[in-house]
DNA sequence: AGTGCACCTTCCACTGAGTGGAAGTGACAG
DNA sequence: CTGTCACTTCCACTCAGTGGAAGGTGCACT
């Protein structure tokens, strides 16, 4: 007796079957998620992978050691187990993200090397802006970002910027859904957040001033490939002026755009008019 | 009739068995692995695929697909496959190379723009050097190194550094393979490697000169952690000036000291003596 | 508009690879 | 010594995954 029911009901059984509908290949990709959900860990125990992937921990250990074999897992001296250097080699080849860091990276070192401002770049995923790369110096403001990390479209520079060009059901769809509030200068109407893409659209450029972290400001400004379509965005965050209060350097402004437009132009876009 | 024999020898068979042991996640990261070996693709089809994987049509479909849906494959709108974002997004999150380039990039940069010559930073992974960053002007210099590269120990700056001060059986294993020769001027002769290792040890750089790429030579220096092991190396590599030849400008060997020591600073490390 | 070709997608009978509960090991604390 | 917790190994069972073959689809050349 004591059969074993695999993914079948448990044998006496009347309670809700925790049927695991899920294919080797999810369950071996839930172990990866592990790492990134719900919370960012840097190494994590079998057991802990086991729980967030939800798995039982006899299949866990047994995947796991595959994902170490291969190299997209590591195990330490302690017995924890981290991300692998395998999967950060194969992650750096994604095209998107290469083609654009290694075009971007120059234009984006010179408007670092000019401000001496936290400079961002990143793109539209999956209605949130995605940070492909982050260069500041050692005397580091704060600020959340962080290559690889999201953040919300509504409330940052280049979350706005990568907003304002999106199509237009995605704009639709982002404005539907309820919107933080991180700081009392987070704009969170949808009308109000309308009209000011069409400001961004039409200046080319967003402003942005304590609406994700405390005393700072950020100006972005869109990036465009060969067809013209909005690509990415660059941005620098700086220290609000406690001065002149939310207005920016206009010099700042102006080397954000310039990154921009180089960058537009080494993708392969070409102006057409204005 | 007909039996599907799976993995097992083909039905009237007496040929050699084209037997597959390895199990689905093998499968699964030969998938992957197929946009790395022999030679590195952006895009594949779905044949390509299989064929570099060496799997069944059918199997790679479904597994394709199944990479897919979870985002670490994207199909374009030709039918071609890349690598997605969910990849890199996860890989970028691999301690090692996260935490070594968040430390690293601000001195990086610095050497950058007080040489403005192309800056590298690389491990030492499995006998090769990985390069976890690199930064280059718009003026870009020939150089065949790429982030998430590999290139050979001897023959590298950042390599040469690193073999330096690897444990004695690494060293060992490694001279005892036959090396590589690139150009006329790389060294490959085991025992002038010994001696050009300890020099390096004794002197904290490592100068290189026309070894892998004509015109160009390279300054490497070592980056220890906390606990004083070489965990890194960073270079520049310039043009070779034709009027010197081989030697270097010494403020670029100071700057690329400079840059060294400040990130095993930051990475904890005090040095005792000397 | 027809033929050939290359590539992709779907189908389905078969079975061994993967499963997970349970028992075994080991390290550490009280 | 006993309990607890975390990991590792074992093994009978069975259904998820397999891959050959047949069916689409798109395109180039005639």
């Amino acid at each position: 007796m004591s059969g074993k029911p695999s993914r079948a009901a448990p044998p006496g059984g009347a309670e809700a079957a925790p049927v695991d509908d899920r294919g080797v290949a999810a369950r071996l990709f839930a172990i990866l998620d592990a790492f990134t959900a719900p919370t960012v860990a840097a190494s994590l125990t079998l057991s802990a992978i086991a729980e967030r992937a939800g798995l039982p921990l006899s299949t866990t250990h047994r995947m796991v050691a595959e994902w170490v074999a291969w190299g997209g897992l590591a195990r330490q001296e302690d017995g924890r187990y981290t991300l692998g250097m395998r999967l950060w080699e194969i992650g750096v080849q994604t095209p998107t993200a290469r083609t654009l860091r290694t075009i971007a990276l120059p234009y984006l070192e010179d408007l670092y090397e000019s401000t001496r401002e936290h400079v961002h770049l990143a793109i539209l995923d999956g209605g949130d802006a995605l940070y492909l790369e982050k260069l500041s110096g050692h005397h580091a403001v704060n600020v959340i970002s962080r290559v690889g990390g999201r953040l919300p479209l509504h409330s940052t520079g280049v979350g706005l910027v990568l907003l304002a060009y999106a199509p237009n059901d995605v704009i639709q769809s982002y404005l539907n859904d309820p919107l933080q509030k991180f700081l009392p200068q987070t704009m969170t109407s949808s009308d109000e957040i309308r009209a000011r893409l069409s400001g961004i659209r039409a200046h080319g450029v967003a402003l942005m001033s304590e609406e994700m972290t405390a005393g700072s400001s950020s100006v972005a400004a869109p990036i465009r490939d060969r067809t013209g379509q909005v690509v990415a965005a660059v941005s620098i965050v700086t220290r609000t002026d406690p001065a002149t209060g939310a207005r920016l350097d206009p010099a700042q402004e102006q080397a954000v755009r310039v990154a921009a437009h180089g960058i537009s132009r080494a993708l392969g876009y070409r102006r057409s008019a204005t």
